[in-house]
DNA sequence: CTTTCATTTAAGTTTTGACTTAATAAGTTC
DNA sequence: GAACTTATTAAGTCAAAACTTAAATGAAAG
């Protein structure tokens, strides 16, 4: 499933937000999502799976609880995606400053400098 | 519409990525679409409103021929979403390198510095 | 070992939105 | 202005996906 197609719904998003702050269990996030959408807990629930099947969060097994947390790689792929459109707004830097600033390619890629 | 809805379409997602290349004209992007997607003119023209109407592309009119091009302030609109995550990712660079580097609130809000 | 709490899964319904065909609009060319 | 091109809009169909209720799982507590 595309990053794109599981950030195009306002509650993943909304879930996903709630995470960047830090991991919750699934009850916690269930309790704040219900009441700002009117959505039944399953529904939640149904989200969770989603973002947990496609990689952008993962359960941590605490008791009878499971604590959610963010999962980074997905959302450097979407980071990876804007990159092509990012000189329509951004100030093209020098090449060796936007790597040093950005730090990407040369770890992902490891291009062996 | 929120930005990750309208990015949530493969076929959206394909004309923004002809588009970052450089302008095209309508006709241009459905040749390509249609044979790519399998689907109809028509289709690529309601997609091609949709990126118009939620400001991710904008036509000129050129004769008969409508040229589109990328409209930035979405995208990074997009970008700033992802910010509260890059920090899952991205090596912590300090403050100022951020700003230097980015260059983002500084010229946004123009904090006055 | 049964009850209870937290969460997920299953089954079925409803809604959203992407697609098709047909019609319309606007610009050239003759 | 008739014919042809380029593109958008309208109307209706269909499928994907989000939601609901109900049932199932699994851990802890009594």
């Amino acid at each position: 499933m595309h990053a794109f197609d599981v950030l195009g719904d306002p509650v993943r998003r909304r879930l996903l937000e709630l995470l960047a702050d830090g991991e919750r269990p699934a009850g916690d996030l269930a309790g704040i999502v219900c009441t700002e959408f009117a959505i039944s807990q399953a529904a939640v629930s149904q989200h969770l799976k989603v973002l947990r099947e496609a990689g952008f969060a993962t359960p941590r097994k605490e008791g009878p609880r499971r604590i959610y947390s963010v999962e980074p790689g997905r959302f450097e792929e979407v980071d990876d995606w804007l990159d092509r459109f990012r000189h329509f707004w951004e100030p093209r830097l020098d090449a060796l400053a936007t790597e040093v600033a950005r730090g990407k390619k040369a770890r992902r890629k490891d291009t062996g400098a």
